[in-house]
DNA sequence: GCGCGTCGTAAATCATAGCC
DNA sequence: GGGCTATGATTTACGACGCG
């Protein structure tokens, strides 16, 4: 009953917008990994883990964020630039 | 720290992303009435015989090769759907 | 080699969350 | 509240590679 309940429940949630803190690590590594961002199966396992989300959201995620990043890398530009920076200061400590 | 690279270059990192071919056809959607129709023979059968693909491109105006694609999408999504089904039910 | 299979993806499109 | 954009998910179409 409650595995039924709980199926019925997430079959109709709405889709939610992800967290602030999954959201940051999504971009702190497509960010770092500008020149090529696509995180291989292990990498996405360990980003879905660490964001509390699916492989295939990641997927998604990183899907939508590559084209749309190519389609307008001016609007992305100061994104990019803090994430830029973001890992530098990690890097140095 | 290192000389310069990988973020920031103001130069097009996307250029060493891999690019879809220029002869590629745009995404086209299909109609509700071929969709259903797509799905009614999937439900018949997951895999399409040479003569089963060539009536069901007829009768829906699609290429062989888009019916031919449409299945193998279509099993990709069975097994997608398949996975979640089984990953959320064991936790 | 051909022909159809899966896998991962690009790009367009869909659906709607969430902000002003 | 209503329009509008951002964002996550889904849908077509292929390239790369495998197998019989």
């Amino acid at each position: 009953v409650m595995i039924l309940r709980s199926r019925f429940l997430d079959a109709r949630r709405k889709r939610r917008n992800f967290s602030k803190q999954a959201t940051e690590v999504l971009n702190e590594y497509f960010y770092s990994h500008l020149s090529n961002p696509y995180p291989s199966e292990e990498a996405k396992e360990e980003l879905a883990k660490q964001c509390g989300i699916t492989v295939s959201q990641v997927s998604n995620w990183f899907g939508n964020k590559r084209i749309r990043y190519k389609k307008n890398i001016g609007k992305f530009q100061e994104e990019a630039n803090l994430y830029a920076m973001k890992t530098a200061l990690g890097a140095r400590q | 720290h290192k000389e310069e690279k990988p973020e920031l270059d103001p130069n097009n990192p996307v250029a060493n992303w891999i690019h879809a071919r220029s002869t590629r056809k745009k995404r086209c959607p299909y109609t509700k009435y071929q969709t259903l129709e797509l799905e009614k023979e999937f439900l018949f059968n997951m895999y399409l015989t040479r003569d089963r693909r060539y009536e069901v491109a007829r009768v829906l105006n699609l290429t062989e090769r888009q019916v031919k694609i449409w299945f193998q999408n279509r099993r990709m999504k069975m097994k997608k759907m398949n996975k979640e089904k089984t990953d959320s039910k064991e936790q």
